[in-house]
DNA sequence: CCCTCTCTTTGCGCTGGCACAAAGACGGCG
DNA sequence: CGCCGTCTTTGTGCCAGCGCAAAGAGAGGG
């Protein structure tokens, strides 16, 4: 289900959208884009596997992704959902070394891919691109302790809304009603970005729905009262 | 309990043996080393604490600190143990923000201190230091996913005797009878590195003990049959 | 050498959330 | 329109590990 073609139209302008490669000039951009190979995925293929030698990295331009990692004993966790403009398999640019997790696509994906070595090239002859991606770099390793020692301290109610108020800054989409999250999901996958089961998350869902918190239906979420979901997730007085 | 000075001594040599300055000439070394400042700090002092503004770049060149966050109501997290020659602080450089985390001296340390802004006109100088920051960023990533999906999915004893496989690794040091974890290491510690409660960590320990496997006291660890904590970290047949 | 402080051990009761089971509800496809 | 596969809900039993309490055991200082 993974194609590749050469691009035809030029993807230079999106490109400055990318955190990677902000700041970058046009006809460096276009430079850039020049080197790109596209990359399109059907629903649930994988653009790379975990353990597979890291040889590319991504810009997804469309669609949604998911970073996962299984276990020997087949469990999954999700450690990330990309959107699109965010990098992925950026361990490709550093040589060496193996994907150490896959990335699934959750909805039909194109991404943008170059190859480890280029990667490198570009970044000698642009540091900027270095700095973006540290900056980049630095930021999730951050969301990543957060998330660690949320899971290490806090109970399962608490890291759900947190995990839904995180994907509602990334991906939520005003409606009538309340925030949508905007790309199919379903309990076992918010279970899987919580470190719980499906059943604790279908329990507390539903706990939310009765209090006219949230609304949902399959594989879909949408947040009437963020403000009340914030109070779950920090510890304040529910004023 | 915390002591600025500038330095004396030629600290270029040392710094080769940095991560993070890897690969750059002598004389760029010394320029480098003369741009620091050295900072010491008794046990228990501080080098910064969570939520300071993040000014300071630190290379920990004797001693050992640990990267702690604290929940609001007081539960520690150790998110990472430094050994000499790592890098910390390493936000500083990005400009803006605040330190995520406090970082803690557990024994009488030294490290080498350049403000942000200094370091960020080096990475732009030399780009080799960018990549190295990068790369080890990179590493730091990769070991912080590991984690939480070992939070997620392992159960307490397995995560404690990874924690000390880790650990062994890092700071092990041979002696007669075994590998022993070079600096004071409670139960608390060791609680707080895996996400569970000093109480579960002794008993594990005492476990561990009665079987042979390790030796302990106050503070000390000693693993006398490495192979066998392997056999309990990963799910291999007791071969 | 004793006193004190901190670290460690161990017993015990409790519970959050896991695991399994089974029934219900969508939604897409033929 | 009805079937089937997937996702979701809900009931129930159970246990790993938490939390408290209280008693040892070092280590260091006076």
């Amino acid at each position: 289900m993974l194609t590749r073609n050469a691009i035809p139209q030029p993807h230079s302008e999106y490109l400055q959208h990318a955190g990677l490669f902000r700041g970058l000039a046009l006809s460096v951009l276009d430079e850039v884009a020049q080197l790109a190979r596209q990359r399109s995925s059907q629903n649930d293929a994988f653009f790379f596997h975990q353990g597979d030698p890291a040889t590319t990295l991504y810009v997804l331009i469309q669609g949604r992704v998911r970073i996962v990692q299984v276990t020997p004993e087949g469990q999954q966790v999700i450690l990330r959902i990309i959107s699109p403009g965010e990098m992925f398999g950026g361990i490709a640019a550093l040589g060496e070394a193996s994907y150490p997790a896959s990335a699934q696509a959750l909805e039909a994906s194109v991404a943008l891919a170059w190859d480890g070595e280029t990667v490198a090239r570009l970044m000698e002859e642009y540091p900027r691109i270095a700095l973006n991606a540290l900056r980049l770099l630095a930021g999730r390793y951050q969301e990543m302790q957060d998330r660690y020692r949320e899971l290490a301290t806090e109970r399962v109610e608490r890291r759900v809304a947190r995990a839904l108020l995180r994907l509602l800054r990334q991906t939520g989409r005003k409606v009538e009603n309340g925030v949508l999250i905007d790309f199919p999901l379903s309990r076992e996958d918010l279970a899987e970005l919580t470190g719980t089961t499906l059943y604790t998350v279908s329990r507390i869902l539903s706990g939310w729905e009765k209090a006219g918190l949230i609304e949902t239906g399959r594989q879909r979420v949408l947040i009437r009262i963020p403000h009340k979901l914030v109070v779950i997730a920090e510890d304040l007085p529910p004023g």
